[in-house]
DNA sequence: CTCGATCCCTGGACGC
DNA sequence: TGCGTCCAGGGATCGA
């Protein structure tokens, strides 16, 4: 997003299905004449950076032509990349920003998941004042601080924004699987080893899929508009009745924290009591 | 504090 | 082939 799009200056903003945008006029009211001057992420979060406008007395006197920030979490099945302004629109296309080279900063979302906020800097901050620590920061200490001690369950507490941010079904499973922790031990239960040994996971896992910029299940794209190669290295996240790669022992897959949790039987001990969903039955023929 | 249930939403896979 | 049902999971919210 940063080649593409930084210190480009927004022209005008046309909106479609708008029920996933926290203000819709505030959209169309104050991106237009601002510039992006940075791109960053916040957990699932992509945060522009907007200029402050120019030139309206009467707007500054209300503090709305101050730097401010566009706020987009991709949801599910958001997409957002520049195309050629010409272009014919892709289905499910709700947001088209005119960017001042001529393209379009076009949002679509089938699913509308996502959510996407013009918030000034106060109101930004307080969006954000809630959230965990970065994943690919995380001390081990903060780290073991903040999972160890939790009765949760340790797929919950990976899941949990308010935690880690930034950590979603996918690599939640895969870092388990990498870590041998079963998802559904309670955070207290977890040594202080244990946690290490997750975060390490995590982190390389992490590291890897942003190379491989990410999993493409479906339908993700990047604002390259290129799929991810990550989904090619999963271990567990998918794999259900597919052979370990560590111990050939079959996937299995649960109901932990409310998501389908895949792990390995094994490899991954599983608490007292737990069970998981029965293997099911072959009825289609399976592929990879 | 943590849980499960429910809702939002659409496309794709599946069963019949 | 066509149609109904289920599932995918990011998140919010509610009640137990």
């Amino acid at each position: 997003m940063r080649q593409a799009i930084l210190g480009r200056r927004i022209v005008s903003v046309t909106l479609g299905k708008t029920d996933f945008i926290d203000d819709p006029a505030a959209l169309k009211q104050h991106l237009p004449g601002r510039q992006i001057e940075a791109v960053e992420r916040y957990g699932k979060f992509m945060l522009l950076w907007l200029s402050a406008v120019n030139g309206k007395a009467r707007v500054i006197a209300n503090g709305d032509a101050a730097p401010a920030s566009l706020l987009v979490h991709l949801g599910m099945t958001g997409q957002i990349a520049p195309s050629p302004a010409g272009q014919p629109l892709e289905k499910h296309t709700h947001v088209c920003m005119l960017l001042d080279d001529g393209r379009e900063l076009r949002y679509t979302d089938a699913r509308r998941f996502g959510r996407i906020a013009y918030l000034t800097k106060a109101l930004l901050a307080e969006e954000l004042a809630g959230f965990g620590a970065d994943p690919l920061e995380v001390s081990k200490k903060e780290f073991a601080n903040r999972v160890c001690g939790r009765r949760a369950r340790i797929k919950a507490l990976l899941l949990d924004q308010g935690v880690l941010r930034g950590v979603g079904n996918i690599y939640a499973d895969e870092s388990l699987w990498r870590a041998r922790i079963h998802p559904a031990r309670l955070g207290t239960k977890l040594s202080r080893k244990d946690a290490e040994g997750l975060r390490r996971a995590l982190q390389e896992i992490l590291r890897k899929a942003i190379v491989l910029r990410g999993s493409s299940i479906s339908d993700f794209l990047d604002a390259a508009g290129e799929p991810g190669e990550y989904q090619r290295h999963h271990r567990a996240y998918g794999r259900e009745g597919k052979k370990c790669y560590r111990c050939k022992t079959a996937i299995r897959r649960a109901i932990v924290a409310g998501r389908s949790s895949y792990f390995c039987p094994k490899c991954q001990p599983a608490p007292r009591g737990f069970v998981a969903l029965p293997l099911p039955q072959r009825t289609k023929k399976r592929k990879r």
